[in-house]
DNA sequence: CAGTGGTCTAGACCACATT
DNA sequence: ATGTGGTCTAGACCACTGT
C-alpha cells in the first residue's frame, strides 16, 4: 500500500485549517503503516496533486511535522520518515554527560539479564495490557564508558508488542534499543517524559553499579511514548553521578 | 528610539537568506535594547515597508523568532516581544512537581540570606566579571508549598550587571526573579542549561531543608542565559525529593 | 543533467480583538 | 468598523543532490 494509492479529501470550508488536516493525514499515515520510519514520502507537487491544495499549503503541513520530529527535509534528495538511525536522533534520548564535559559520549550497553514475567498493575495500566495476556519483558542493562559502570536501566515492555524478542536478538543489535524497537517491532517513540529523584542504592542495584551500598544515585523513571501518545516503554535508569552528569539545555520553544 | 526610525538594507544578493537577515536585524534590536520585552512590534506591512521584501518573508523571520521564544504573535493584536510576565514564560524553567501529579504547583519563595561578596575564579570566568570590579550578589532562596520547605537555591549574579539590586527590591518583587531582571535590570534569561547529580546533604543545606544531614537530594547546577548566550545567572538547586519530582518531558524538537 | 526542497513574490480572503 | 495576524494561492527562481 503506497500513499500516492490513497485519496485524500480536504475540506477547505471546515474551521480546521487545510494544512493541518493535510498534517493529520499524514500523521495517520505514519500510524496506519503505510509510511515507516526512514522512507521517502511523494515530493511537494505529487503531494499537491494528492490533496488539491497548493504547494504553500503542503510545505506548511511538512514543515509542522518537522517541528515535531516526524518527517525530515533534505534538500535536492526529498522529505523522509524520521528514524532512530539517523544522527539527530541517535542517544537524543539518552542525557549522561561526563562531569564538566560538553560532549555526549555514546555509552556501552551490556545486557545483564532478560525476563519474561506477569505485570504487575502499575504495569498493565501504563501500557494498556489487558488481562489474558498480560505478559511483559523485564530487561536490565549496564552501561559505562570502559568498562566502568554508570548506570543501569530497567526497562518494561508489553510481550505482546515485541512478540519474537528473544535475549538473543537483544544481544546481537548493532544500534540503540529505540532504533531495535523501530526497525523489528514497528515501535517507533517519538517522545518521553521523565522523572528524577535522588535516593540511596539499594543492595541489588548497588552491586551491578559496583559501589557502596547507601550511595546516593539518581532515580530517573521514563515513559517511552509512540504516536498518539501511547506508552510503549516504562524505563527506570539508576545514575552513579561520581563522574557523569544528567544535562538538560532548555531554549525556551514554547511548545516545550 | 523606536524600530520604524531605523533603516535597513536586505540584500538579496548574499548567501544568508533575506528572512534570516531580518531575522537577525530584530534580534540585535533586542540586544541593543530597542526593543524590550513586552513590546508591541510594528506589524507586518510596516516591516514590509522597512525591510523593503514580500510579506511572506517577513513571516519567516517573524516565524523563526516565535520558534525561539522571543516574539510572541497575538491573532488581532500584534506581534510582541516575549516576556516573563506572559502566562507561558512564568516558571517555564520550574521543573519541580509533586509525586505523581502533572500539575505544576507555583511555589512560595521566602529570602533566606542575601549578600555581596568578590567573586571567586569559576565565576569570574563563567559570568564575564573584571577583575577591578568583581563583586557578585550571592543569595539563598528557599522554596516549598505550604510552608514545607523542598528546596534551596543559591544564586550567584554580577553585580555590575544588577547594581542598585537590594535585598528590599528582592523581597518585594511581587512576580518571579526572572520577571524581576527583565524589568528592573533589563537582563532578559532566554535559556538555561542544568546539570545534575544526586549528592548527601551537607549541614548547611540540611539546616534550610529541615531535613537530617545526609539525606539524598539532587543538586542541579544551572547557567541562565540572556541574548547571544550570555551568562548572567548561576543557580545552585538542592532539591529535597521526598516530597516532589525533577520533571522533563521530551518531545522529538530537532532543535532541542 | 533532472529532480528535489528552499526562497521569494504579490496578492486575496478569513478569523480574531479592540474601539 | 478597523486593524491585526492566519490561511491560501499560483506561480518564479535558486541551491543542492545524485546520476
Amino acid at each position: 500500500m503506497s500513499l500516492t494509492d490513497l485519496k485524500f479529501k480536504i475540506d477547505p470550508n471546515i474551521k480546521t485549517p487545510m494544512w493541518l488536516q493535510i498534517r493529520n493525514e499524514l500523521f495517520d499515515c505514519l500510524y496506519k503503516d503505510i509510511l515507516r520510519p526512514g522512507q521517502l514520502i511523494p515530493n511537494e507537487k505529487t503531494l499537491v496533486g494528492l490533496f488539491n491544495v497548493s504547494i504553500g499549503t503542503v510545505r506548511k503541513a511538512i514543515g509542522a511535522l518537522e517541528k515535531e520530529g516526524i518527517l525530515i527535509r533534505k534538500q535536492g534528495l526529498g522529505t523522509f520518515v524520521c528514524q532512530h538511525d539517523d544522527r539527530s536522533f541517535l542517544f537524543k534520548f539518552f542525557h549522561i554527560f561526563f562531569n564538566d564535559s560538553d560532549v555526549k559520549h555514546i555509552p556501552e550497553v551490556e545486557l545483564d539479564s532478560f525476563k519474561i514475567r506477569k505485570a504487575n498493575k502499575t504495569e498493565m495500566k501504563l501500557l494498556n495490557i489487558p488481562k489474558e495476556n498480560n505478559k511483559v519483558f523485564h530487561i536490565y542493562n549496564k552501561l559505562g564508558f570502559q568498562s566502568k559502570v554508570h548506570s543501569v536501566d530497567k526497562i518494561v515492555i508489553a510481550a505482546a508488542k515485541f512478540s519474537l524478542l528473544t535475549e538473543e536478538i537483544l544481544v546481537n543489535r548493532h544500534n540503540t534499543i529505540y532504533n531495535l524497537f523501530q526497525n523489528k517491532f514497528n515501535v517507533f517513540i517519538t517522545h518521553t517524559s521523565e522523572r528524577i529523584k535522588a535516593t540511596l542504592v539499594d543492595k541489588k542495584i548497588s552491586q551491578m553499579l559496583g559501589i557502596e551500598m547507601g550511595t546516593p544515585i539518581l532515580k530517573i523513571e521514563r515513559l517511552g511514548y509512540t504516536y498518539h501518545d501511547e506508552i510503549v516503554e516504562l524505563r527506570t535508569s539508576y545514575v552513579n553521578t561520581t563522574e557523569v552528569e544528567y544535562i538538560r539545555e532548555q531554549y525556551s520553544l514554547v511548545g516545550e
